[in-house]
DNA sequence: CCAGTATCTGTAAACGTTTTCAGCCGCTGT
DNA sequence: ACAGCGGCTGAAAACGTTTACAGATACTGG
């Protein structure tokens, strides 16, 4: 008599005649006596079992769900990295629990203090931003996370990076070298880590070139698709005159593209355009665009596989006696070389080809 | 004695000398001595309590999670859906499970079977072929499902449907009453849903502009962007001499302006490109894409919508005493109402060449 | 002053699974 | 024939929470 509900293993130990030991035991591949195997497989498959997960993971202790949280699945890196994570853990047996902070801090924190309500055995965070209190957070984590993006030294939690003060310096470099001189600079926020890198490089690159930076040519406001097209606007309506532009990221590139076509400029003969992340939308625009991969994918990948890593590590927890007992193996951390590939946007005269930037 | 792991309502209820039992009362907000809370409450934070959600789960008989799964988070139209989805749900208290299938019928079966896991609590599929299999699947599902995708009348399951028959027919008209007369269509696999119906519409329109339809303009491959690269390139290499193309959506459509593009194609003078979808593509290339909202927003909030309501509505599954007592309420269908949106690549006089064509 | 009651508290069961432990059986070796 | 042993099996505990129930306490009204 149990039809309350869906079939567990104990509906299935009353069909079969046998104890819900007998039951688990045959479902998990363990050894049983043929006849045994046979009617718990028979009333299994006649009730139409499927074990709930729910109690697994908590007699387990593990989920088999992993996090990742971004702040919006919009941005086309996001959605390549999502892609590879996915792939990656989907392969271990792990679901995918998805995220958006929409870049509040108070719900990145959230989300890595929500490891220890045991929901997801495992988190990848995008930081936008890294505060003092993401270190604190981070430190007292009750799992395992890996954060895609630069984080302090002494943070014990694994990170992937990329080198975007070498990406954004390939990149103007590289224009610098197509005989640009005024280059043009749209930037998101500066006080994001992104943001500050990338101006980093793109002045390291001018210096190098020999080029006064003007800061007439510099824009900075945020790194969606129309922030690119005002910000080209306002630098021709002020007169800043730049004969290429490199953007902080793809969106904003496609954004100053329309700013050009809409203002007659031919590019790449009068305006060159560079964007960054080398995401799909340069390759779908026309012409198609320049842009610094800043290995979206690779870190995605490297990511998951941290994370699968120091799960496996990860057996038990704490053998230490103090609250606060060194994690496992040190933080790792984890830098993706960018590499330039240069498009019609910003060919100088001939076809297509690709350069590589160094490993760090 | 009980530092083996992280506090649970044993560790608060020994460090505060009550019971297990108040301290479950306190931390869910049901009446307590007023000293009983203050204790409680200290403990709890002292230990840094979080409640196992997965205990929650296992005693609740939910999960708080969905499950949104579609065949690859690659295209800009499921990007769009997750979005909203994701904001509905989350406002909702549920955490969102994403599921890529890759477009294996396999892997489809699978996602809606293991809903039987209790894993989450509900289901949004994006299915892009319906076999026989799936509905035998849906209709014996574990749990509340929405689709996202046309079903056939008998099934009882919920779905949301566009109407891209009519999506088409807009397009292709609008084409044909801005003087266009080869009007080629670039379309996906024919033995999709969207394949098909979006291919029924081409020719309903062109019937009613009394234009026979010429077999040499239809290609059908794949949803891609290089697809419609070859698409295009191909029509033009057999000499098919279209005016106009019409795609199946905007990847593909992108992927025609580029081979047209290539072909030193002015567009839209020499050739007009609509796409379908009005995906954030459209916006961000040059120039800007006419395309068909099939409105992937209002789709993805209806079945994220739809999914709650299912949910509020059963507190208790099958109260008949039938295996197959019939769910609760009948199956609902959405269809939403495409709306053309016409840009600067298929705009009838040519505005757009050169000086500032676009709105600014 | 006592019965009655309202409030609070603790014990124990339940959710569905895995796993330890001890018991049972039939076998082998001597 | 019997001790020993191997493989199977079932009872029971455990994971961490919520909750029905009953016991305890203090307070009210008569």
């Amino acid at each position: 008599m149990s039809d309350g509900g869906p079939p567990t293993v104990v509906s299935i130990a009353e069909r079969a005649g046998v104890s819900i030991a007998s039951v688990s035991r045959v479902l998990n591949g363990v050894g049983a006596r043929p006849e045994t195997v046979r009617r718990v497989e028979r009333a299994a498959a006649e009730l139409g079992y499927v074990p709930n997960a729910v109690a697994q993971s908590l007699k387990g202790g593990r989920t088999k769900q992993l996090t990742f949280a971004m702040q919006d699945i919009g941005n086309p890196v996001y959605v390549a990295m999502v892609r590879q994570i996915q792939a990656v853990t989907r392969a271990a047996g792990y679901r995918l629990l998805l995220h958006s902070t929409d870049a509040v801090i108070e719900d990145e924190l959230a989300v890595v203090r929500s490891l220890g309500d045991r929901t997801s055995d495992g988190l990848i965070l995008c930081p936008i931003r890294i505060t003092p209190e993401h270190v604190e957070v981070l430190t007292a984590a009750a799992g395992p996370v890996v954060v895609i993006g630069s984080l302090p030294r002494g943070v014990p939690v694994d990170a992937v990076q990329a080198d975007s003060v070498l990406g954004a310096r390939l990149a103007v470099t590289h224009l610098v070298e197509s005989g640009r001189r005024r280059i043009a600079f749209v930037n998101g926020p500066l006080d994001t880590v992104p943001g500050h890198n990338r101006r980093q490089g793109y002045l390291k690159a001018l210096a190098e070139g020999g080029i006064v930076p003007d800061p007439e040519l510099e824009r900075a406001t945020s790194f969606g698709l129309g922030a690119g097209r005002e910000a080209l606007h306002d630098l021709l309506d002020a007169g800043a005159a730049p004969d290429a532009v490199f953007c902080a990221n793809d969106q904003l590139a496609l954004g100053a593209a329309q700013a050009a076509h809409e203002r007659g400029l031919r590019i790449p003969e009068e305006m060159a355009v560079v964007g960054m992340d080398d995401s799909d939308l340069a390759r779908a625009c026309w012409p198609p665009l320049s842009s610094v991969d800043l290995g979206s994918e690779e870190r995605g990948r490297a990511a998951a596989r941290m994370l699968l890593e120091r799960l496996s590590d990860t057996p038990d927890e704490r053998p230490g006696p103090g609250p606060e007992a060194p994690r496992a193996g040190a933080a790792r951390r984890v830098t993706t070389a960018p590499r330039l590939v240069v498009r019609a946007s910003s060919a100088p005269s001939a076809p297509a080809t690709t350069a590589r930037g160094g490993a760090r």
